[in-house]
DNA sequence: ATATGTGCAAATCTTTTGCAAATTC
DNA sequence: GAATTTGCAAAAGATTTGCACATAT
C-alpha cells in the first residue's frame, strides 16, 4: 500500500520564502522543440497530473484507459525522452513494492523521499540543508550537478510507536 | 568541520577527526547469530574487501573462481540477507551501466556517490551537512532513518571542462 | 536430528530492440 | 516527402522461486 502524506498538494505550498512548484512538461517540451504526438501528450499529461508516483505498468495501464492502443514501448520510450531531458526524475522508493522505477514531473526544488518500510507511506520533504549539501558537493567535488536523489527507509512515526 | 572527498580506495581516511571505516560484517553476522556456510564466508568476504562497488553477476563471477560450485540464486539470497540486516547499502549509481544494483558494507559515515555521466567515475563523498541534513529529516519528519542513499549525477570536473 | 541453506532449472518481472507501418512537421 | 514515432512481437537483463538434496548446529 502506499500513503502519500504530503505530495504535490502539499509540497506546493512553501519552503521558507519560496514556492515549490512543478514547472509544464508540455511548455518545456515545446520549447525545447519537441515534436509532440498524441501519446506523447497524454502521457505527459498524467504524468504532470498525477497525485501519485508512478511507474511504467502503471502509466500505461492509465493511459490505455484514453487510448488503448499506447503500447509498453511507447511509454518507455517517452520516460527516456522525459529523463534524458532532464523533466522527470526517477524513483526507487527504497524498493517497497519490487524493482521497478517511479517516476514524477520535477520540481523548480530538489526533495527526498521517505518510505516506512513499515506501513509503506512516502513522505516527500525539501529542506534548505538539502540545498546547502548540493551546493557543497558540487563545490567540493567540482561536479556540475544534474541529477539528485535522496532517498531515505525506515519507520514512520506512527509504525515507531506502534512498534515500541 | 572539514569534508572529505574520495573514491573507494581513498574512503576509509578521515572526515574531520573521524575516521571512516567499515564494521566487519562477518563478526557482525557473528554477533547476531546468523548460521555461517562456507558460501556465506566466502560471499561475504568479497564484498568486504572488493575495492568497488559489485552488483550481484560480478560478485558471483568473482565468487565462482573460488568455488564453482557457488550459484546465482544463492548470490541473491545471500545479498538479500546482508540487506534485510542492514549490513550493506544497495546502490544505483545513477543506472550509468544498465538496471543492476551495486552492494558495498556499511560505513560508520553514510556517505553519497556521484556518478558521472560522461566517463562513469564515481566519487564518494561524505560530509558533516549529510550529517545535519539526516538529523535534520529525523526530527522534521518523525521518522526513525534506518537507510540512507543518496546519488548525484553529473559531469566531473575534467569531462566538464574538456566539454566547454 | 532438525532446521536451514544450496543447486538447478524454470518462472517472473522490468525494460529494450528490430522492423514495417503510421504519423508529424 | 523526409524524418521521426509507434505497435508488435520477440529478446534481453535482473531477480525470484519450488523442490529435492546437502550442510550446519
Amino acid at each position: 500500500m502506499t500513503v502519500i502524506i504530503a505530495t504535490e498538494s502539499q509540497l506546493g505550498r512553501s519552503k521558507g520564502n519560496h514556492i515549490i512548484t512543478r514547472p509544464s512538461l508540455m511548455e518545456e517540451l515545446h520549447e525545447r522543440g519537441v515534436r509532440m504526438t498524441a501519446q506523447r501528450r497524454l502521457l505527459v499529461s498524467i504524468i504532470q497530473d498525477s497525485p501519485r508516483h508512478l511507474d511504467a505498468a502503471t502509466l500505461l495501464k492509465i493511459a490505455k484507459q484514453k487510448d488503448s492502443a499506447v503500447d509498453r514501448a511507447t511509454v518507455y520510450r517517452t520516460i527516456a525522452l522525459l529523463k534524458n531531458l532532464g523533466l522527470i526524475d526517477e524513483l526507487d522508493l527504497m524498493h517497497l513494492e519490487g524493482e521497478k522505477h517511479y517516476y514524477e514531473a520535477k520540481t523548480n526544488w530538489d526533495h527526498c523521499h521517505i518510505a516506512c518500510f513499515q506501513c509503506g507511506a512516502i513522505l516527500e520533504y525539501a529542506s534548505s540543508s538539502f540545498e546547502r549539501l548540493k551546493q557543497d558537493i558540487a563545490k567540493r567535488s567540482g561536479f556540475q550537478i544534474r541529477v539528485v536523489r535522496l532517498e531515505v527507509g525506515g519507520l514512520c512515526e506512527r509504525c515507531r510507536k506502534r512498534a515500541s
